[in-house]
DNA sequence: CTAGTGATGGGACCAAGTCCCATCACTGTA
DNA sequence: TACAGTGATGGGACTTGGTCCCATCACTAG
């Protein structure tokens, strides 16, 4: 069924995050988003959980991350599955057009903790999902654990690097070139049965 | 200078933890826990950040861990630092006699998303502490980087295995038994150029 | 005995978040 | 056209987390 306005949940990101970026997130009250959306302060909580919220609701993350990682050859080894994950996150997710969106969002979140509290939340629960998309290709657990942390550590590098104002790289190379940095990293850290740095 | 009664800090902890289990987070105001401490709410406030903090206000972990870290010799290779670290916890911060508070503890962390969410940045924390400690060991950023990913994954298995009611291993063995664990599915992620799982 | 210091008590105050109910726009049906 | 039903909204009352400020208390040094 339709509405006055459509759109209520976008309207109030986009003030929100306007709102954020002008006075900053304490500064700013969930009233204050709301009557710039033209909507009242409970309609707000009615579409998202609390004030942080506001900021990570989208999180379609999760689903074609791990859709892609299911859909990947079966013999493909684990980083390689991780990689068909990132493409997927490259074509549907951080297109772009949403990259401007995202500078904003990363420069708000850097400049406060309890924003930064959310997305390390938002981050354990990303790493879970990816860790049982691994184990549902048949990897043991900890092994799958293990794929997961590095995959989401090259995400976070990734992620970062393409919010960082200065690039303009598209996402899907900055991905790819994290997770082979991240690997050739884990190679040295093991190093076999070796010392590290090797005499 | 001495006080009326002393630890507060610790008694409202004490108190917080006593009514977390009985009642539950949610239904356990501030003014609950400094009236059980036989102190004002605003005391509460002085003494920690805010109601899910005094879960978590020790946060006595980063400090042996790093300096433990530092203090393993040069040529000691990367995990093994971190093994070194594992050391220094199990003799200074997990040790027998607090077992008993931490399954408490883990219950009540475990029963409420919004403690969760802390639990989550003091992870993030903390990975971020190992990381720094690494480098310092003249490691480069990505090497110290995924070093720490895999040291705060043992850190967290071998914790949680620790706070389990059913288990009654020593933290040491259980932290070096996670590291090796961890180790091994390191190893078979990378599994060389090959692919998993091997024809 | 007195002044200084640090911790505490307690109340006013703001904003986050919950709850509830009236109201509005729209849809399908008679 | 009239009317009831549905889902989203408005708005106010209320609880609680968290901040701020100031008076007060216990203790210590002189």
């Amino acid at each position: 069924m339709a509405r006055w306005e459509p759109n209520a949940p976008q309207r109030l990101a986009d003030a929100a995050l306007e709102l954020f970026a002008e006075r900053g997130y304490e500064n700013t009250t969930v009233l204050d988003i709301a009557q710039r959306a033209g909507l009242a302060k409970s309609t707000f909580f009615r579409h998202f959980q609390d004030k942080r919220e506001v900021l990570f609701g989208e999180n379609a993350l999760a689903g074609p991350l791990v859709a892609a990682i299911a859909a990947a050859p079966a013999e493909a080894a684990p980083l390689d599955a991780v990689a068909c994950g990132f493409d997927a996150l490259a074509r549907d997710v951080f297109t772009p057009a949403r990259r401007a969106f995202t500078v904003r969002r990363r420069a708000v979140i850097d400049a406060h903790p309890d924003l930064q509290e959310r997305e390390a939340l938002k981050g354990v629960s990303l790493t879970a999902s990816m860790t049982r998309a691994m184990a549902d290709r048949g990897l043991p657990d900890l092994v799958a654990r293990v794929t997961a942390e590095l995959g989401a550590l090259a995400l976070r590098i990734a992620y970062r690097r393409w919010s960082d104002s200065g690039n303009t790289d598209e996402f899907g190379a900055l991905a790819r070139r994290a997770l082979g940095e991240v690997q050739a990293a884990a190679l040295t850290v093991e190093g076999g049965p070796g010392r590290f740095p090797r005499p």
